[in-house]
RNA sequence: GGCCCGUUCGUCUAGGGGUUAGGACGCCAGAUUUUCAUUCUGGAAACAGGGGUUCGAUUCCCCUACGGGCUACCA
């Protein structure tokens, strides 16, 4: 979800500016392929309603949009910027890499990496001989491309969320663009990639933030940088249990999905609950993430796709972590059952009563949707009311041994007899023949409310019984009533 | 450890030199024909601490504390 929120606000804000929106597949970590990832993502964002105007299946201008299918194009830039002096080959084994480090280590260094205090140390085109590096080359040695990050430089930008920010160069090390596999680390493929397709903003989260310098450098050793994208740094999703950002690897622990789609991890077959799955709108999932790190200003939250469009902008989203709240998700899903039309919520009501074993007529769903919906969150939640189409087969215990006296059997036998004069069998008409009988018995309606609605629908609680009633008509209400008086007086 | 970012009710947040510091979620209480839900009304609940600047700081600056991120041939 948070990979979804980064897209959201991406959208948003290339919709909000009249802009483009494409989807590119950073998958320059082969170790990494997971199968069926890249159908995920499509998926989920077809389910959310982003739509992207150029991505990898409809393709476009600035195609291909995999790196895996870009890999060509990266070895040259590299070259170039070894060419500049702005990057050296180094052919460190990982060995003597974890030793160079361990070594820092044991000198106390403040500041133990790979950078412009330690790299004349190492074995790279710095410090080997030309002779001695063509050689490796040509012997087809494993190298890695790191870039040279000069040694006492501040380093600048403007952040569109958090203002200005500096860095000096020492801080930051000699970090590797293109790997020994022959494929670009993020740093480079990206800076390439934005330049070549016209990428304006790089919107994303704030763990980028401190790499965010070594980008700048990298527009600046490629001489881009009068075409540099702005940059903007989302503040994080946070575990709403206390510490860190939230991660995949959470999971369901914390009793909510991470994921907006159900996903079943290809290796392991572990299976992470998704948000569409447990019945959330994408609505209300959107309008969700929206409102975590970006607010209007105004005390509208019901937020559709097209109104956070219309009332986005990066201006108005906040600098510090939020803290995931799955409460007010729920809520949010409340608010966008309640807003679905009547004809929409029996659509969605149907399969599920008719998965549950339930008889009924469709003509009925728009009322017993009525009866229901000001009680649920989600679409399941109208099971509930499943007592409309079927007859109890069990009595809500708490109300029958607090409520169910001696004599109850005989009131409510004569309230049925009571019942069976209404004519017509209407809600109002209930309502009104109920409370006389209560008048005229001088009967509190705590006296025999719970008792009527324990014998017609078996629960303790609900809607209005006068509503009930008029839904299942006379016949039922009263084949109902006989039934339970028949079976609490035998208990 | 180093570097960077952040800090308003429990949570998401508005606000901004002079306010009764506002809203939402959640929570509590009352009302709405018993109850659950809804709805309504009310309530508890916050400017991390210390220094400045200022007539006046929650708001501006500095320090500290705390939180977070990064510190891979991952993104």
């Amino acid at each position: 979800m948070g990979g979804v929120r980064t897209a959201l606000f991406n959208y948003l804000f290339a919709k909000a500016n009249k802009g483009k929106f494409l989807l590119r597949i950073e998958d320059t970590d082969q170790n990494r392929y997971v199968p069926g990832a890249e159908d995920y993502i499509r998926e989920a964002l077809r389910w959310v309603g982003m739509e992207t105007d150029e991505d990898p299946w409809k393709g476009g201008p600035s195609g291909p949009y995999r790196q895996s299918e870009r890999k060509p194009m990266y070895r040259q830039y590299a070259d170039q910027l070894i060419e500049a002096g702005h990057a050296y080959y180094a052919f460190d084994t990982p060995e003597e890499l974890v030793e160079m480090r361990e070594r820092l280590k044991r000198a106390k260094v403040p500041n133990p990496q790979y950078n412009a205090a330690v790299r004349m140390t190492m074995k790279n085109s710095l410090t080997l001989s030309a002779d001695e590096v063509s050689k490796r080359l040509d012997a087809g040695e494993a190298y890695t491309i790191r870039v040279k990050i000069p040694r006492n430089e501040d380093v600048r930008f403007e952040d569109i969320i958090r203002g200005w920010v500096q860095v000096n160069s020492s801080s930051l090390d000699d970090k590797v663009i293109f790997k020994s596999d022959g494929m670009p680390t993020y740093h480079l493929a990206n800076i390439v990639d934005d330049h070549l397709m016209g990428i304006s903003h790089v919107i994303r989260g704030e763990e980028w933030l401190p790499s965010a310098p070594l980008h700048i450098l990298l527009y600046r050793f490629f001489g881009w940088q009068d075409s540099m994208p702005a940059f903007a740094h989302l503040p994080l999703i946070l575990r709403p249990d206390g510490n860190g950002k939230l991660s995949k690897r959470d999971g369901d622990r914390l009793g909510f999905p991470v994921f907006p789609l159900e996903w079943q991890d290809p290796a392991s077959g572990e299976v992470a609950s998704g948000y569409r799955e447990k019945g959330y709108y994408p609505e209300a999932f959107i309008n969700m993430l929206a409102f975590l790190g970006w607010n209007p200003g105004t005390d509208k939250e019901l937020y559709s796709m097209s109104e956070l469009i219309h009332d986005f902008s990066l201006e108005r989203v906040g600098k510090s972590g939020a803290k995931f709240d799955a409460d007010k998700t729920r809520w949010f899903n409340q608010q966008y059952l309640r807003l679905q039309a009547t004809s929409d919520l029996v659509e969605q009501v149907q399969p599920v009563l008719s998965e549950a074993g339930l008889s009924f007529e469709p003509s009925q769903l728009p009322s017993f949707v009525e009866l229901m919906k000001e009680r649920a969150t989600f679409v399941p939640d109208l099971l509930e009311g499943r007592y409309l189409f079927e007859r109890p087969t069990q009595y809500d215990e708490k109300t029958v041994s607090k409520k169910w006296k001696p004599d109850s059997a005989a009131m409510m036998q004569d309230l049925l007899i009571v019942f069976k004069q209404v004519d017509p069998f209407s809600s109002d008409a209930l309502h009104e023949a109920f409370t006389a009988f209560l008048t005229d018995r001088e009967l509190g309606m705590g006296a025999a409310l719970p008792l009527l609605r324990v014998l017609v629908t078996g629960k303790g609680m609900g809607p209005g019984m006068s509503d009930i009633m008029a839904f299942l008509g006379k016949e039922e209400t009263l084949e109902r009533m006989r039934i339970g008086i028949e079976a609490l007086s035998h208990e």
